[in-house]
DNA sequence: GTCTATAACACGATAGAC
DNA sequence: GTCTATCGTGTTATAGAC
C-alpha cells in the first residue's frame, strides 16, 4: 500500500542523496530485500530500517521518501544489467564494423544480462522481482520508475534490430521486442524459488536453476520469434 | 495492502457463497473494478463496497473475507477465458481426428481466447491486470490462486503441443509453453492504455487498440518461436 | 440482511531532543 | 546524524441495533 498514500511530505530540507553514509547503503541493501520479498507495496518503512538495523527516520533523512527510496533501489539494481546489455550491443557493433550485428548477437547481448543477473542464494533474482512488480503495479508512478531505467536501452535494441531485420516495419520489430522481453521476464519468474511453476508443470523435467540451459532455450525461442515472416 | 494481514477472522458463520444474492454480485462487480484500477493490494473493502454502494459490513457477511472475495473476482474473470481455450482446443482436437491438431490450431486456440477477453470502454483488460498483479505479488496465497485457475488448461496444452511436436522433450514443450505465455500476456499489458509503452515506444506505429493485429502478430511470433529447431 | 459504531492495529512523516 | 514520541490517517473485522 501507501507507495499512492498522500504524502504530506514537504520539501525534502536537508541534504538527500548524499551517497556517502554508511546508514543510507544499509537501508538500500535492506530495502532492496524487503522489496522483493514482501512486496513493493506491502513492505514497510519500519520493516526496512528495522532490517538494516538503523532507526526509522533514516529512511525519511537520507532519501526524503518511501518513494525516493524504491526509485534508488530500482536504479542500483537495473542500472548494472542495462549497462551490461548497452556494452555487449557495443562490442558486438564493433566487432561487425561497418555492417550491422547479426540478429543472434543481438538477442544474446538482450538476453544473457537479464539471465546473468546478481542471484540470491536461494536462487532469487531482485532485478526479475522488481521489475514484474513495477510492471504489475497500476500506478503512473511505476510506469515512470520503468521507463527511467529502460527506455533508452529499448530504443538501442529496436535500432539495432531494424538494421539486422531490414524487411520488417519498425512497428512489427518493437512488438516482436516486446515479446521477446515478455517471454523472457515471464519464465524468469517462473523460475524463482518463490514461483516454481515452470518446475511444478513440467513435473521437474525443466532444470529452472541452469542457467546455461535458461540462456540456451531463451535464446532460440526469441530469436525464432524475430526470424518469423512478415507481413 | 493487507492481502497480508495478520487476519483476526475466525469462522464464517453465516452462508457463504450464496450465490443468489444481488448484493453479492453488487460487490463482485465492484471488486472486480477496484481491484483491477487500484490494485489488488491497495484496493481496500471500504472502496468496494462504496463503489458498489452496499454497507462495509456486506463483504465478510457474503464472502467472509477480502482474500475469498478476491478468488471469487479471479474465478469469474478467467473462468469463461479458459472455458473457451478449452472449447476451442476440443473443436480443433475433433475437426483433426483421429491426429493430433497441428500447431497452427492449437497456438490460434491458447492465444485467441486471451486476446478476445473482455475489454472495459477505455481498453482496459480485466483479466490481463488480475494475471499480472497476481504473478507479482510475492505470497504463496496468490501463486495458489493462478494454480487453481490455470493449471487444468496447462496442462490440457502442454499435452496438445507435444502431440503436435513429437520431436521435442516435454521439457522443451514447457519452456516454451510459458515462453508463449509470456509474451502474450506481457504485450497485453504494454497494449493496455494504463501502460500505453508498446505505444510510446513505436511512436505510435503499432496499433495497439486492433486486436486482429494483435493476434496476427501474437500467432506469429509464438508460432515461430515453438517451431525453432529442437536440442 | 443491512446498518452504525468501534475495537485494535498499522502506516508514513515529522518535530524536537540529543 | 541519530533518536523517541507522536500526529493524522488509514486499515480489516466485528458487535450489536434495527
Amino acid at each position: 500500500m501507501t507507495v499512492l498514500r498522500r504524502s504530506t511530505h514537504r520539501a525534502p530540507s536537508r541534504q538527500l542523496e548524499a551517497a556517502g553514509s554508511i546508514t543510507r547503503a544499509r537501508i538500500l541493501a535492506a530495502a532492496t530485500e524487503v522489496f522483493v520479498r514482501r512486496g513493493i507495496e506491502a513492505g514497510t518503512i519500519r520493516e526496512i530500517t528495522k532490517a538494516a538495523g538503523v532507526n526509522v527516520a533514516a529512511v525519511n533523512y537520507h532519501f526524503g521518501s518511501r518513494e525516493a527510496l524504491l526509485r534508488a533501489t530500482l536504479a542500483e539494481v537495473a542500472g548494472p544489467m542495462n549497462a551490461a546489455r548497452l556494452q555487449a550491443l557495443d562490442q558486438e557493433a564493433r566487432a561487425h564494423a561497418p555492417h550491422a550485428p547479426p540478429l543472434p548477437a543481438i538477442v544474446d547481448a538482450l538476453v544473457r544480462p537479464l539471465i546473468e543477473t546478481p542471484r540470491w542464494q536461494d536462487g532469487t533474482r531482485p532485478l526479475i522481482r522488481l521489475i514484474q512488480q513495477l510492471r504489475a503495479l497500476p500506478h503512473q508512478m511505476a510506469n515512470q520508475l520503468m521507463a527511467e531505467q529502460f527506455d533508452a536501452v529499448a530504443h538501442r535494441f529496436i535500432a539495432a534490430l531494424h538494421a539486422a531485420l531490414p524487411h520488417l516495419s519498425r512497428a512489427e520489430i518493437v512488438w516482436r521486442y516486446e515479446f521477446a522481453r515478455g517471454a523472457v521476464v515471464h519464465v524468469l519468474v517462473d523460475c524463482d524459488p518463490e514461483s516454481g511453476r515452470l518446475a511444478a508443470l513440467s513435473g521437474g523435467a525443466c532444470r529452472t536453476g541452469d542457467q546455461d540451459e535458461l540462456l540456451c532455450q531463451a535464446t532460440r525461442f526469441v530469436a525464432a520469434g524475430f526470424s518469423a515472416p512478415g507481413r
